[in-house]
DNA sequence: TTAGTGTCACTGGTCTGACATCTGAACCTG
DNA sequence: CAGGTTCAGATGTCAGACCAGTGACACTAA
């Protein structure tokens, strides 16, 4: 017996959306929430999200249809989560292909990010994420050698340095990620296959414990198009209204 | 009697999060659905919504709390701010040039951003902002013309939209910022005086009020280097581990 | 024939009221 | 005063009901 059917019920429902095809119905909400183990209430819910997401369209009456896969990753940015933790739960398929782990030491620019000395041992890993059979981003984890020792990543590593973490138990708290724009450098042109001084949204990251510190500083470089960031922002100022009671 | 109790709720719910400070809880599901008037379980689905954007989180058995920022954001992007209040707060100065102001009617890219038919007559404020001298963004808004009436425009409208609005107590909830990069098209490069395809990061805004609607569809480039935005991205809940059957 | 209309099964939309599980603080106890 | 217990109240889930929109079908009238 599962304790919180609601999470079992997102795979579930992601599983089942990523197998209909694009424009097809789904089954009525009586007959899945039967199928699938829960109440009506519950399913609704999940659906919902995935609403939100633009995965799914309702129409009253009519029915529930799954909606074109778009093929590009939209997601918001106030969760951090991995790009391969952000496709899977979008749906869409990606692959990694040129994992490479090394060890560096810090420049100037790496000392800055991770606040250590310069000079510091550094375990850099760097990626290409492949969308729809195309480079479409390529990212680079650097992090120090005594946080992490490249013979702790399991031999199935998938290249995702915060997914390693979080199943770690590291004590992570948040990331804190600015957001430029770049020309491609000729190394990057090379690994994405596109030309030098190509644009990129370029993210920089750097991920912050408990205590404080940075353990990995990270720096993504995104060929537009394949990615859709975005953020939600609050109007701020003045707490006008009465407290709700 | 609205028929669908949904929207309404969510601009309902917009705006109550919007004036309840970060960190604070939400009235419990059962006073929060009878003082909106509607059924806990439409609530919850609601809810959802605002929980996947990140904008709530729920705790079982404690309550539903506005997320909060960490402490540390100086520039960050959670709070919606105009660019001149954010150049104002970190003591940079700024200029305005090239205000302009004109009718325009909706393309298609505009219908979509603001959720109008095509064709339909909008306001356009365009301008540039100096920075040291040189231009370093060029800003586009563009709202539906009943809702801005160019006319109600101070005399002294230093061009942001925003800070009008906010001063005129429009019912801003919160605003949606997609990012991305793009080269300059030739209209901006003189603008801006780059060159054509020169690296630009580009924001585009929905600005969204009480009742859902989208009241103001804002484009930005801007020239990298200049500006420097982040966010904070909170480490998810407490994902991850999927059962195992 | 054909355009219109009514029916009806089926869809999602909403509501009610109940129970389960978790949290946190107040309350006991030793 | 530390530690365990109780309990009100929070979210999580459920079953069942009715409302409202859709679309296919049969039927009817011009």
């Amino acid at each position: 017996m599962t304790r919180f059917p609601f999470k079992r019920l997102q795979s579930d429902l992601a599983v089942l959306i990523s197998n209909t095809p694009a424009g097809a119905q789904l089954p009525s909400e009586p007959k899945l929430s039967k199928q699938l183990g829960v109440s009506r209430a519950t399913l609704r819910e999940a659906m919902r999200m995935f609403e939100a997401q633009g995965l799914l369209r309702r129409r009253q009456g009519a029915g529930t249809f799954v909606v074109g896969q778009v093929s590009v990753l939209d997601s918001g940015l106030e969760v951090l989560e991995s790009l391969e933790t952000m496709a899977k739960r979008l749906n869409i398929a990606v692959s990694v292909s040129s994992l490479r782990i090394e060890q560096v030491y810090a420049d100037e620019e790496l000392a800055e990010g991770l606040k250590v000395p310069k000079a510091t041992k550094l375990v850099s890993i760097s990626r290409i994420i492949q969308s729809e059979g195309r480079p479409s981003a390529y990212l680079v984890d650097t992090l120090p050698e005594d946080f992490l020792n490249p013979e702790d990543l399991p031999s199935d590593f998938n290249g995702s340095i915060l997914d390693f973490l979080i199943d770690r138990g590291s004590p992570l708290t948040f990331s804190r990620a600015a957001i430029s724009a770049t020309g491609a450098t000729s190394s990057v042109a090379r690994a994405l296959e596109i030309q030098r001084q190509d644009v990129l949204l370029k993210m920089t990251s750097q991920l912050f414990v408990a205590d404080g510190s940075v353990v990995d500083y990270a720096v993504g470089s995104f060929i537009p198009g394949y990615f859709n960031f975005h953020v939600i922002r609050r109007v701020g100022g003045e707490q006008t209204t009465d407290k709700p009671e």
